[in-house]
RNA sequence: GGCUCGGUAGCUCAGCGGUAGAGCAGGUGACUCUUAAUCACUUGGUCCAAGGUUCAAAUCCUUGCCGGGCCA
C-alpha cells in the first residue's frame, strides 16, 4: 500500500524511468485529457474467455474483459487477444464498428486491462472472435509485460515476481489452478468419509510432533517466546482424547532448515487421524485419496510424464503409474533385495564393507541402523518411481509409533514413496502414555523443557487406538503436475531479499 | 555448508581484451480477416557490485551479493 507521503515502494523516481515506463506514464495524462480515468470503474457482468468460446453462436452479443496481450493493427482495423485465467480470446475492431473509440487502440499498451462489448463471429482462419461495438480501458499497465513468445525464462524473476510469471506462463497458471483443485478435492475426500476439518495452533509454546528446528517468534504482551509449529500432530491427538474419531487438518508447517528443490521453510501438510483404525487402514485411505484426487484433477493415473524438449537438451520423463493396488513391502525385505539376503546376518563391520561394494556412501559416525537406512534411501527409496508402501520400519527410525505385536524391533507404520521421494508416512499411533513419556524423554535428552507435559497428560486421560497419516501437499502437487521443484508449486517461495541498487 | 553454472536493453539471448550487438517489445509512418501480422525508418544500456591487472575490461583476476543445478 502506498503511504501517505505518496510514494509506494513500486514507484520509481521519475529520473530513473526508462523510456518505456515514461511513455506509458505519459499516456495516463492523454487518457485524462480525454476525460477518461485509466484506473476507472468496475465492469461487471462479463463472461470469461472460455465461456465465450464454449458457448459460441454466430452474432451472439457478449461482454468481455481481460488483459491485452497481443495486438495486430492494420490501419482501419485491429485484431488483438485478451487473456484471463481461463485462456485467450481474440477481439476485432474496425473504424465502422467503434467510431471515435477506434482511436483508443493507439493509446492501449500490451498489459492494459480492457473491457468491451460486441458480437461473435468466426474469422477466415476459423478463430472465434468478438467484433467490438464498445471498448474501454479498465486499468493501465505502467510496466511492459515480457515477450509472449519467449516468456520469462529467468528462474529468479519467475519466483520473485510470480505475478509477472502468471501473466506470461501458461504452465504456471496451470499449476496454480491444479493446486487449488487438488487441495479442494483432498478436502472433499475427507469430508465425504466423515472426517472433521479442524485448525490447531500454528504458534506453540513447545514445537513438537516432529524432529526439526522451529522458527522462534515473540509474543510482546505475554513476554514469551513462541514457536511456529513444525507439525500439528500433538494437537490433533489431543482431539482424539477429546472424543473426536476422525479429524484432519490442512495447513502450513514451518521448519527452520535449508532451502532446496524439495524443501521450502513453510510448506503445506495434511494430517489425518482416525480412531480405532491402524496403519493398514490408513494406507488404504491414502491410496484411495491419491488415486481419486489424481482422477478428479489431472484426469489420469499416469502422471508427471513429459516429452523431451524440442532441442533435445532436456530428456523425456516417463510418467508415474498410480494404478492400484500399490505394493506393500516390509522395510527389511526391501533392504535384503537391494543389499543381499544375508544383510541382517552380517556383522556391523561387514555391512559397512558391503556398502562400499554397493556404492553407498556412509560415514564412520553413523550408527548401524543408519548404515542400513542409507542403503534403503539410496538403493530403494531413490529408485522407486511408482507408488510403494514401505512397512514395518525399525523402531529406531520412528520413535513415536506403536511397536509391532509379533516383532517388537519394528513399528506398525508405512512410508509411502512416489517418484523417489517420501510423500506420506502413516502410523498406528502410540497411545500408551507410559511408553510415550519414555520415548519423548529419551528424545528430549537434557532439554526437558521441550517435553510437552500437557500432551502427556492428555494421553493419560486415554487416547483410542488410532491410525494417522501425514501427506505433504506440495510434494503431492509436484507428483501430479510433474513439477521438478517445490518452488514451482508454491506461489511465493521464500527467496533471500535482493539488495537495493 | 562444499562444488559448479549463471547475472549484458522491458523480454529472450549473442559478444569473452580493442567504439555495446541481434530478435521481439517500444517509437514514427503505411496497411479493413490478422494471429510470433507484414513493410520502411527508428529510440533504447550503472554489461549485478566493489576492488585489482592492463595503454585499454562486459570480457582476465579477487572479494561480495542474488539465483539455478549437483552434493552434504
Amino acid at each position: 500500500m502506498a503511504n501517505r507521503a505518496g510514494r509506494s515502494t513500486l514507484t520509481l523516481p521519475m529520473e530513473d524511468e526508462s523510456e518505456l515506463l515514461a511513455l506509458r506514464r505519459a499516456r495516463l495524462d492523454t487518457w485524462r485529457e480525454m476525460g477518461i480515468d485509466p484506473f476507472g470503474e468496475a465492469f461487471p457482468g462479463t463472461e470469461t474467455c472460455r465461456q465465450v468460446i464454449e458457448t459460441y453462436a454466430d452474432e451472439r452479443p457478449v461482454r468481455i474483459a481481460g488483459r491485452l496481450i497481443s495486438k495486430r493493427e492494420m490501419g482501419k482495423n485491429v485484431f488483438a487477444h485478451i487473456q484471463d485465467e481461463t485462456g485467450k480470446l481474440q477481439v476485432y475492431a474496425q473504424v465502422q464498428g467503434l467510431g471515435d473509440k477506434f482511436a483508443f487502440w493507439k493509446l492501449l499498451d500490451l498489459g492494459d486491462f480492457i473491457g468491451g462489448e460486441g458480437t461473435l463471429f468466426t474469422t477466415k482462419t476459423g478463430e472465434k472472435t468478438v467484433r467490438l461495438s464498445d471498448l474501454r480501458i479498465l486499468s493501465k499497465s505502467l510496466r511492459p509485460i515480457p515477450s509472449q513468445w519467449y516468456g520469462l525464462s529467468d528462474v529468479e524473476q519467475r519466483y520473485r515476481q510470480r505475478y509477472v510469471d502468471l501473466i506470461v506462463s501458461e504452465d504456471s497458471r496451470r499449476v496454480l489452478l491444479l493446486r487449488s483443485k487438488i487441495v479442494s478435492e483432498v478436502r472433499r475426500f475427507f469430508e465425504e468419509r466423515g472426517f472433521l476439518e479442524v485448525e490447531t495452533p500454528m504458534m506453540q509454546t513447545i514445537a513438537g510432533g516432529a524432529a526439526a528446528r522451529p522458527f522462534v517468534t515473540k509474543h510482546n504482551a505475554l513476554g514469551i517466546d513462541l514457536f511456529m509449529r513444525i507439525a500439528p500432530e500433538l494437537y490433533l491427538k489431543r482431539l482424539l482424547v477429546g472424543g473426536m474419531t476422525k479429524v484432519f487438518e490442512i495447513n502450513r508447517n514451518f521448519r527452520n532448515e535449508g532451502i532446496s528443490r524439495r524443501h521450502n521453510p513453510e510448506f503445506t501438510m495434511l494430517e489425518a487421524y482416525w480412531a480405532y483404525a491402524d496403519f493398514e487402514a490408513m494406507s488404504q485411505l491414502v491410496e484411495d485419496l491419491i488415486t481419486s484426487v489424481a482422477l478428479k484433477t489431472v484426469g489420469t493415473l499416469q502422471v508427471g510424464g513429459r516429452p523431451a524438449s524440442e532441442d533435445g537438451t532436456v530428456p523425456s520423463v516417463a510418467p508415474i503409474d498410480l494404478t492400484g493396488p500399490w505394493p506393500r513391502r516390509p522395510y527389511r525385505d526391501l533392504v535384503r533385495a537391494a543389499a543381499g539376503d544375508d544383510w541382517f546376518t552380517l556383522t556391523p563391520e561387514a555391512r559397512r564393507e558391503r556398502c562400499t561394494t554397493l556404492g553407498v556412501e556412509i560415514s564412520p559416525a553413523m550408527e548401524d541402523f543408519e548404515v542400513t537406512n542409507q542403503v534403503f534411501e539410496k538403493l530403494v527409496e531413490a529408485k522407486a518411481r511408482n507408488p510403494l508402501f514401505v512397512t514395518h520400519l525399525p523402531k529406531e527410525l520412528v520413535p513415536l509409533a506403536k511397536q509391532n505385536a509379533a516383532d517388537p524391533s519394528v513399528v506398525d507404520v508405512f512410508e509411502l514413496i512416489i517418484g523417489g521421494q517420501e510423500v506420506a508416512p502413516g502410523y498406528s499411533e502410540l497411545n500408551n502414555p507410559v511408553v510415550q513419556r519414555q520415548r519423548l524423554e529419551a528424545q528430549a535428552g537434557e532439554e526437558t523443557q521441550n517435553l510437552d507435559e500437557d500432551f502427556l497428560t492428555a494421553l493419560e486421560y486415554g487416547m483410542p487406538p488410532a491410525g494417522g497419516i501425514g501427506l505433504g501437499i506440495d510434494r503431492l502437487v509436484m507428483t501430479l503436475t510433474g513439477a521438478d521443484s517445490i518452488r514451482d508449486v508454491i506461489l511465493f517461495p521464500l527467496l533471500k531479499p535482493k539488495a537495493n541498487g
